[in-house]
DNA sequence: TTTAACTATGAATATAATTCATGTTGGATT
DNA sequence: AATCCAACATGAATTATATTCATAGTTAAA
């Protein structure tokens, strides 16, 4: 019945004062505006304004439409906008979710500094997702998930944003505390402490147990990393941890990091995005950020090696 | 571009989780919604929902309309619903002027109560017009004048309130209070305080000092009755004032209160409204609201005598 | 009274929305 | 995996709707 056609013409109509002068505003004949204007107030049965009486003047019914006209006309307006600005990816939704808790240590930062560059995108942490967050992303209900683990899933792209050394961490009197590196076969008669994530998405297991024929004696999980590092202190076992995860702990001197195996075990670490949304500017400034802000924050990181080139 | 048809689509949309309930609910085919819909993200350039996934999800930019459709359909409802109560008379403005302020005497009883019966009414007093309220009803300015001067305008009706007596206001110590009645001679001398109307529309004038060929020795206005009041109290001259506007000050030995001629002067009260508004059911109301508060309140009034019935 | 500006009207036209009939797809079921 | 079902997509035909055109009728001001 009521069309926003209609209070689009209510406006010009007591702006301009006229019909006619409406009409040219809206770039209509001023026959359209008096079919569009009978035909309403043949639906309500109300007049709309005074025919007589120049400039025009609204009746109390015109009165209320304008009112309304002018609440809504703006938010559509602001719609429409919107539309655009996500059709371009000027704008966007940014719901982000980590896998390793620690992550949090270069992601805060690099949000903060992103945000006031890009108002308008949305931006939130869902932190509920620990587990298959990839398949919530896949479809739809998130919008980025930092993994060391990408797997091939249609419609999700991984962009590489560092690699880093992953360092066992002990307690300070604990034994292994005294080697200058760890050994797999050292690992088989301790505890490891983990995040929530399956030891098959893990690099220490992939990497360096289970190439040695080596478990653990248990397992156990806590999904911050404080929780890990009291656990690690009070001697409850040992955790592998990014090394800029446990620096400030082992400046602090509360626990030791040392290196696995000979090279060490080095992880790399993706953004996983939508490939719809993998292009669009605000997707592609969040990346750039968080590059720009891990590598300047976080010591002893390095670039991803590409796949064409050489691999260890 | 973007339209209203498109805000209730998506609500339907979110509602009934698919395209084909929601075509069910807005009594279309699902057909037309598909189309509906693909043009709106062709001209936007986003997409609105996931295919995938039952029940269907929204994006941003679906989410974003849904935000929309929900802040504005709610007024759009509400004008649709104010203007069919507009063009009903269940609903309208009642912006009033009286030309005597002593009519706020009954006027402001009879408004307080009405408002509770009729909430949707916006009522409101317009005190500036004294003058020529009758042309600014005629041009919609005002919906209701109170008059005792009714004049014939074309779409102007005047609906007969009362009939009541006017009497002449006189200091206590003034000779005139020494008479049981007053005759037209005696105002020969007389200066008088009138409301700040023409004397043409004054009954005194016409009725009563016209005919007998008197004019008073000056004529000075005021347009508050309590300073009328006070200039009659000090000696400033007298004044014609509706018997139940001098009642108070009467009863409270502040003036004393005569009779004019030998039947006394009487004048009727009109309601003025534009013809198109008369038959409102909230004009109705208001009006017998007055009769009824009037009758009740005022001492001395009576009902104006039909025209075809007896007339002095 | 005349005039200039504005509004109304009906038929013709143009535009847009909807349906119809059918094809395609994704997800659940076996 | 093959099948099935429910849901969505598509293009042409149709219908509905809005707009224009041409003209007539009003109103307010000169």
């Amino acid at each position: 019945m009521l069309d926003l056609k209609h209070l689009k013409t209510l406006r010009a109509l007591s702006e301009s004062g006229s019909l006619t002068r409406a009409a040219d505003q809206l770039h209509v004949t001023q026959s359209a505006l008096s079919h569009q204007i009978r035909d309403l107030e043949d639906g309500f049965g109300v007049q709309l304004f005074v025919r007589k009486s120049r400039p025009l003047r609204l009746t109390p019914a015109g009165d209320c439409l304008l009112a309304t006209a002018s609440a809504v006309l703006p938010l559509i307006a602001e719609a429409e906008s919107a539309l655009f600005q996500l059709g371009k990816g000027q704008r966007g939704r940014l719901h982000m979710a980590i896998e390793c808790h620690s992550c949090y240590l270069w992601l805060i930062p690099s949000v903060n500094a992103y945000r006031p560059n890009w108002p308008e995108v949305e931006l939130d942490f869902v932190g509920h997702w620990h587990l298959d967050a990839l398949p919530a992303l896949a479809r739809g209900e998130l919008d980025l998930v930092v993994t060391a683990d990408p797997q091939p899933i249609e419609g999700i792209v991984y962009e590489p944003l560092f690699r880093f050394e992953i360092l066992l961490a002990v307690a300070l009197t604990h034994s292994l505390a005294e080697q200058r590196r760890i050994s797999a076969a050292d690992l088989g008669d301790q505890i490891m402490i983990t995040y929530p994530v399956a030891p098959e998405r893990l690099d220490v297991f992939r990497q360096f147990l289970w190439p040695a024929g080596v478990e653990p004696v248990s397992v156990r999980t806590a999904d911050m990393t404080m929780m890990i590092v009291q656990l690690v202190a009070s001697q409850r076992g040992v955790a592998a941890l990014p090394s800029w995860a446990v620096r400030e702990y082992t400046d602090s001197g509360l626990l030791a990091a040392r290196p696995l195996g000979a090279e060490g075990v080095w992880s790399n670490l993706y953004a996983s995005v939508r490939s719809e949304d993998y292009a669009a500017p605000f997707m592609q400034a969040f990346l750039a950020t968080v590059r720009d802000v891990s590598f300047r924050t976080l010591s002893g990181i390095r670039a991803v090696p590409t796949e064409s080139g050489p691999d260890a």
